[in-house]
RNA sequence: GCUCCCAUCGUCUAGUUGGUUAGGACACGGCCCUCUCAAGGCUGAAACACGGGUUCGAGUCCCGUUGGGAGUACCA
């Protein structure tokens, strides 16, 4: 390594949604720069004036934060910069980029066509790229077309920004997509016509579909986006996409980002594709889910079941009785996305019962047994779970029948569901007289 | 078409300079635990794409075939 400072870049053009390729494009660059105590830059590449958007702008900001990926340099979704080597909106560094047209334009090294556009002549020959992660690799230039570096029009092409941004940037590892592969023998020509020295590459495989065909943005979970609003853990989508190409070699999988950091060397990153496998996040995130306490899933679980309308708007509720059911349904969780269909019971009197556990546990004798543990219930003194427990397993035995066949239609009638939380635990935290109100309006159901 | 890249269970991957019962994880099956569902424990099935070499010996090296991916813009 070099004893200068490593500066990695992510830049984007905010034509669309932040995309998981991009995403782990941005965090590799990311890793990089954290692992060498470098500086990680964000530039902007909107010099598409007609494909971009502000809203696209603004997702890229939003998923970055979300993500965690600091940016030691760069434009902020304020309007203002951090660092002073910008501006870092490639459309604000016009005059840059025209200095370097002009010079390569008295140099020789391009030519003003007939049409008006300028073209940089590649030559004839070889090039060979040494990449970091896939070592030499050599295109002959010689079959292709002369460079367009500034469009007819007068706006400079993405070769010729993105190299010139980089160079004047410092940038000293240019992280990206195998996609960028093959136009980097032509950047290579165009720095060295520049007279400059080159910075060194690292090209990332890319991240397929379940299908194996390319991800794009229009693709189904392509954004990273969709995760946060499905209750995705940022930390478990970071995790996942790190070991996307990327492996500790000793096994582990759920590994805190300090520790990527650590160990995160680019010349370990894998060569093939890799396809996106939402079945491992899912278990990722349940992972990180887990670990979490009611405390620090409270902000996030409220605003979820807000919008989902099971918590009034006002934020007027019993917030005692949400946390001590956010702590009962937390272990059976893995996203938070299905906190609702989780919780909605707790804050509705009114629910459904379940169709078909209705008619397997809505029987005779289920109502029989329902009958009996309202009566149990409306005389317990203790109502801790051990001692609901004990009220089940007693009617078990003085019954002759197995604790589920109380369970069960208990269950039903507290929640709805034929699944939920610990039963003991949750007819706790509803309290007598919610259970013995939805015990009563269950046993409603019951033939006359 | 042409150029470049890649190739271990369905998927993500580990596999020191060639010698492994080819390891782990997700998903899937079974068992245990159990008030349901998860979680957890145990366990099962599951891979070196194919064909040639080199070698005493190849998942590891070489060539070819096949398959997959990327690029081939006045898009980034």
């Amino acid at each position: 390594m070099s004893d200068t400072l490593v500066r990695t870049r992510f830049a984007p053009s905010p034509t669309g949604l932040l995309h998981i390729g991009g995403a782990r494009t941005a965090l590799f660059n990311w890793l990089h720069a954290r692992h060498t105590g470098g500086q990680f830059v964000l530039r902007v590449e909107d010099t598409d004036a007609a494909r971009n958007t502000p809203e696209a702008r603004a997702r890229i900001f939003e998923g970055l934060e979300w993500l965690g990926l600091d940016w030691d340099e760069g434009p902020l979704p304020d309007g203002g910069q951090r660092g002073d080597r910008g501006p870092y909106n490639q459309s604000e560094r016009r005059a840059i980029h025209d200095a370097a047209v002009e010079k390569l334009l008295s140099s020789g090294h391009a030519y003003a066509g007939e049409d008006g556009a300028v073209r940089f002549k590649l030559p004839n020959e070889e090039r060979t790229v040494r990449d970091l992660i896939c070592g030499e690799v050599t295109f002959d230039l010689t079959p292709l077309a002369d460079l367009t570096i500034r469009r007819a029009d007068g706006s400079p092409t993405f070769h010729l920004v993105n190299v010139v941004d980089d160079l004047e940037m410092g940038i000293t590892e240019v992280i990206r997509g195998e996609d960028h592969l093959s136009n980097t023998p032509k950047h290579l020509c165009l720095i060295e016509a520049l007279g400059a020295t080159p910075p060194r590459y690292a090209h990332i495989p890319l991240i397929l579909n379940t299908n194996g065909s390319k991800m794009s943005k229009r693709d189904q979970g392509a954004s990273v986006g969709e995760y946060a609003d499905r209750g995705y853990l940022p930390q478990a989508v970071v995790n996942y996409l790190c070991l996307l190409g990327w492996s500790p070699k000793d096994n582990r999988e759920i590994l805190p980002i300090a520790e990527v950091i650590q160990m995160f060397r680019l010349e370990d990153i894998n060569r093939g594709n890799a396809r996106f496998d939402l079945d491992k996040l899912f278990w990722m995130n349940g992972e990180y889910f887990r670990q979490l306490s009611v405390e620090e899933v409270e902000p996030m679980a409220a605003d979820i079941l807000t919008r989902a309308g099971v918590l009034p708007a006002d934020g007027k509720y019993d917030h005692l009785y949400f946390r001590a059911a956010l702590e009962i349904v937390l272990p059976k969780l893995k996203l938070a996305g299905e906190l609702p269909e989780w919780m909605d019971f707790f804050f509705a009197d009114e629910f459904g019962y379940d169709e078909k556990a209705a008619r397997k546990h809505f029987t005779a004798q289920g109502f029989e047994n329902l009958r009996a543990v309202k009566a149990e219930l409306a005389g317990l003194a203790d109502f801790s779970p051990e001692a609901i427990e004990a009220v089940f397993k007693a009617l078990a035995v003085s019954t002759e029948q197995k604790i589920a066949a109380f369970v069960h239609p208990v269950r039903l009638a507290l929640s709805g569901k034929p699944v939920g939380p610990s039963l003991y635990h949750l007819i706790e935290v509803l309290g007598r007289e919610r259970c013995l109100a939805r015990l009563e309006r269950a046993l409603e159901q019951a033939p006359a």
